[in-house]
DNA sequence: CGTTCGATGCACT
DNA sequence: GTGCATCGAACGT
């Protein structure tokens, strides 16, 4: 106690080794942090999504295992990114043990450390990007923290790109279908930290 | 405020 | 060839 470690809490691999839909809630609150030449970049999760297995027909590994979703079916508190529209990427945390395929992607961040860098990434240009809007949405949140498929398959407990746990309390939780699919739309697999202004989507009414 | 629509790369049929 | 787990500029009200 005379003197106490400064290491921050990452998450271990056990903290994805659960039901998806649990994982997709506890990450809320915890700090996405991206370390690169350039500088740190991080973020808290206030906004995810769950996508859960080959039955889910919005999750990657409705088709079965392929070349792109094989992330999927391996060890759970691996990052498993994909590029979308041929624009965005998006950042998932894969959960569940090996050879259940789900994941959790990460929708929103309320911006941390990095802000400069941050807007850097997001407008090289020099517009005006509001602090909460910086990482609101997944594709944003990436170029934000510079992830690419560069990223891909990285542990999410040790290395450039990790979780970690930095105390904060859970706010009020809300859940809510899925954003920007088209099938499953029933499912209420989205959740998120009601009244954060960090979250994407209309602007909600908490 | 609201809605529409083009950009842009690649996995999968 | 088709269709995306998106974003933001460009309109309309």
């Amino acid at each position: 106690m005379r003197t106490r470690r400064a290491r921050p809490a990452i998450l271990p691999p056990s903290f994805y080794n659960r039901p998806t839909l649990t994982v997709a809630e506890d990450l809320l609150g915890k700090v996405l942090v991206h370390r690169t030449p350039a500088g740190i970049t991080a973020g808290m999760i206030v906004e995810t999504e769950a996508y859960i297995g080959e039955d889910d027909p919005a999750c990657h590994a409705a088709p079965g295992p392929t070349a792109r979703n094989a992330p999927l079916y391996g060890p759970p508190g691996v990052a498993y990114v994909y590029l979308n529209y041929g624009i965005h990427y998006l950042v998932n945390a894969v959960t569940e043990a090996k050879g259940h395929p789900a994941a959790v992607l990460i929708r929103a961040l309320e911006p941390v450390d990095g802000l400069a860098l941050m807007r850097h990434r997001r407008a090289p240009d020099g517009r005006h990007i509001d602090d909460h809007d910086l990482c609101r949405g997944p594709g944003n949140l990436t170029r934000a923290l510079g992830i690419t498929l560069a990223e891909n398959q990285l542990n999410l407990h040790h290395g450039a790109l990790v979780i970690e746990d930095r105390g904060v309390r859970g706010e009020v939780v809300a859940w809510g279908p899925r954003i920007g699919i088209r099938v499953a739309t029933d499912r209420p697999w989205r959740c998120w930290l009601a009244e954060n202004r960090s979250v994407s989507g209309p602007r909600s009414r908490a």
